[in-house]
DNA sequence: TTAATTGCAAACGGTTTGCCACGTT
DNA sequence: AACGTGGCAAACCGTTTGCAATTAA
């Protein structure tokens, strides 16, 4: 919500983190991983910076299946997994379909700025976890 | 939770409402519909009733992250356009792609059990509001 | 210097829940 | 009678925000 953002390390440090990890997470681990290093940093900071790189766009916001945000520092057009047991969120590697929000567009009336293909299911670990009748 | 579920005059005053409307309303949106004709009416019972009535398969959830979450008494596989200006959600009378599950399960070792695709934009009423330029 | 940013803690908003009376079966 | 359900209100939980102190530019 400013003109101008400036380079904090606590800005940084939520950055690298979200860099560093494809397991799309949530605020509240963010906010975990980053007190081993960053003792002090507070919940409104990560929440604050968050929004700060969503409107940057260096981060996307991922708004679905769960209770919670997620978040994730991969910004190009791709799908997500998401388990309904444990809530673990995985990229699916399928070729982004960008002519969708053309015929969208004409079918709506509306003007398409994007789209979003969540699938749902039984992750491999629950699954296994569950033996092989699963459902 | 129960084992076996009551006709109530209220769970069926909710699931007509619900059904009486295309579009996506919110849990407060049904609370204050309902409350015209039935004012002791509480949250609680809304809330609990729109969970019943999921379990049952007779209304689909649709969650947004932090959101507000949509409830839809049509619970076949079909897609929708939020407005990100205004809100409101829209069907689109897209085919469904049920195929699409198995690429997915294929690709992911998961066992996939639903998908969902949402579009993004401006609605009608939204652009009209703002004039062409729009974005 | 000065405006963005932080930490802290309180506030918020949607949803869930405990309790007990009530109504359906 | 038995137990699912309703109303009420408090609790919950993720997220947002006000404020005074700090810090990047």
């Amino acid at each position: 919500m400013a003109l101008t953002h400036r380079q904090t390390k606590q800005r940084r440090a939520l950055l690298d983190l979200l860099r560093s990890t494809k397991s799309h997470p949530t605020a509240a681990w963010l906010y975990d991983g980053l007190r081993k290093n960053h003792p002090e940093m507070s919940q409104g900071t990560v929440y604050r910076n968050l929004s700060v790189l969503a409107e940057q766009g260096l981060v996307q916001v991922l708004r679905s299946g769960s209770a919670q945000d997620r978040f994730d520092a991969d910004t190009s057009l791709h799908y997500h997994v998401a388990c309904t047991r444990c809530g673990r969120v995985d990229d699916l590697p399928l070729p982004p379909e960008t002519e969708r929000n053309k015929a969208a567009e004409a079918l709506s009336g509306y003007r398409i700025t994007g789209h979003r293909i969540d699938y749902y299911g039984i992750c491999p670990e629950c699954l296994s976890a569950s033996g092989s009748s699963g459902s």
